[in-house]
DNA sequence: CCTTCCAAGCTAATCGTTTAGCTGTATTCT
DNA sequence: AGAATACAGCTAAACGATTAGCTTGGAAGG
């Protein structure tokens, strides 16, 4: 690889010289900048950006720790965050933890040794987990879920909203008896989604049956293993399923079908989050949008600020609204209580 | 940040020691070892790979530049990548070039000046492509698709198999009438898959009928117009279609069943690619399966060979044999025919 | 004609590592 | 005892950029 001293070798200009020329940080007559730019394409010679970030003290790189690429959650947003880091003449690191705390912790090692600028991180939940990303004194904001009392840097959904606008469409197809499948409660969204639930059904003045709220996770494993029991137990059964996540959905309606109970007709089914794969799902799936894109950008957005530090030092938080997207999971049912379809 | 010259001053020792116990390079008396450990410990320092990898000359990166990480078949791929990535201590870059070739040339660029160890490119088709990546001078393997004569370090499954096995399947449960949705001829994969539906039309003894084939490329939409295309100019309708990819078939089921067109009862359909989404599809889809959380692992090892140069310098390449998967999109129709299910 | 000023371009220090090669002490051997 | 050897640890030169501050020579001013 060519160098900067092969180029002022060639041009027969000094080091300086050259350094002005390609970065335009001073005057440099015709003569010379016509010397150094044809030596430049003669060598087919590219900046050592290490070199650069070594004295420059930024490696314009920043960095997205998240939890699995493959949930298809998530890579609507890593699409967001290269476009904006793109964008702005950063290079994009993804991390790709696996669901596994000992990688999580070592890619903050690597991040903190390769100098990236700043760092997003999806699914940060808990406060030992937040020590160890403030412990690396990197810039960072975290994406999607926080940990209890966090108010930095931060951009997320309404997650409160999610279930009450479901909660508020189901009412207004006239369901009345609706149960909830509710992720794990140790992280913010599915803590905000439940309460959302609850708060919903109390302004649509339904009562929430504790007997039909069930708790698990928000895989779609858990959506069918929850569905099963609810079969098997419950004495009685609900008009729809409120689920916390759309693979939940995924999994009841899976579970349900196979015990030869039509969706919507016997049992509707309600998602969240919108899944790629939802609009064409066995039965296309009633649900709340997530911007996941939006969110991705915005992150890299408030983090370059971050990096800047222009901003006002105070931190922001960025609550994106969700919104209802209705398919066929879900239909007017109000006919059975003779009401009018509004 | 804390640096060498800091645990060198604390500890009291030279800066060459510091590196020596860092590194394990050379032998040091337990006392010292033991004072600048704790150096470290107290100033929470952490090696700056930026200043290591410009006297290295190593990055410990490598990057895939992909066309859509949106598109569903790449998120296992990634992983496949960043596992073998992480596995070995590198870091992993992701380039999003969303289908724009000047961000293709821009990434190359950048990836040139990160000094990047090595590149993965998912989707090379063109030799003007294949032309940069040289230019760039960068160790670097082709995932998946490849342009014609090339014969260097490749990753790949073996396409015309995909398209022979459907065949098969096809003509084993009945089918005789089979259209063909193809790819974009332009593109490698597409073109072999094209070239494997020929051939094992051959092997079953059927014909490969003209008017039953539509050009497109693999998109849901490109399903979905040659479907209504050929719902309303083909003189004569398939008993299924044979798709070049699982979201060709979506966009065709979608269509069918849009004109009242029952999957697999009336017309059956057949997918290739496994997407993740086809499992759980309005009607789950019988298709191939491309192992691409293996490809996207063979082809980062593959790299590493590349970059470590002990291989012999034969140039690889490893082509991965597809599966077929059953599901509900295709069904046992051989006693129209009066045959036997064998 | 001498001084002053200016601008183009250069010299050299620096960023934080690695490592070749040196120094100085302790050990071993004759 | 003196020479040879071994070896822990040190000094200093890279790696390839950026940039403060200096040099140099010509123009302007008195």
């Amino acid at each position: 690889m060519a160098t900067m001293k092969d180029i002022s070798r060639i041009a027969d200009v000094s080091i300086a010289t050259v350094s002005a020329v390609i970065n335009h940080s001073a005057f440099v007559s015709p003569e010379l900048t016509e010397r150094v730019n044809n030596a430049i394409r003669e060598l087919n010679y590219r900046p050592n950006a290490v070199a650069r970030s070594l004295k420059m003290k930024s490696t314009k790189t920043v960095a997205a720790i998240v939890t699995d690429i493959e949930n298809p959650y998530y890579p609507a947003m890593v699409k967001g965050m290269d476009d904006v880091a793109f964008a702005n003449g950063f290079s994009f690191m993804l991390c790709n933890i696996a669901n596994d705390s000992e990688r999580f912790r070592k890619y903050l090692e690597v991040m903190v040794e390769k100098q990236a600028d700043g760092l997003v991180l999806a699914n940060v939940s808990r406060d030992e987990e937040l020590a160890l990303v403030e412990r690396t004194g990197l810039k960072y904001v975290l994406l999607n879920r926080k940990p209890p009392a966090y108010d930095k840097n931060y951009v997320g959904i309404n997650n409160t909203l999610t279930t009450e606008l479901s909660v508020k469409h189901l009412a207004s197809l006239g369901y009345r008896s609706i149960a909830y499948f509710a992720g794990n409660l140790q992280i913010s969204t599915a803590r905000e989604r439940w309460e959302g639930f609850q708060s919903g059904m109390h302004q649509q003045g339904l009562k929430v049956d504790e007997a039909l709220v069930f708790h698990g996770n928000y895989t779609s494993q858990s959506g069918y293993e929850n569905t099963k029991k609810m079969l098997a137990e419950a004495r009685r059964m609900p008009e729809v399923i409120c689920a916390a996540s759309d693979l939940v959905a995924f999994g009841a309606i899976k579970a349900l079908r196979e015990s030869g109970i039509r969706v919507p007709e016997d049992i509707a089914v309600m998602g969240n989050d919108n899944n790629p794969f939802s609009e064409n799902f066995i039965v296309p799936l009633t649900t709340v949008d997530h911007p996941k894109y939006e969110m991705g950008k915005l992150a890299v957005e408030l983090l370059f600020k971050e990096i800047e530090g222009t901003e006002q030092k105070l931190a922001r938080q960025i609550v994106l609204p969700p919104s209802l997207v209705v398919r066929e999971s879900c239909r007017w049912r109000g006919e059975l209580y003779g009401l009018n379809s509004s």
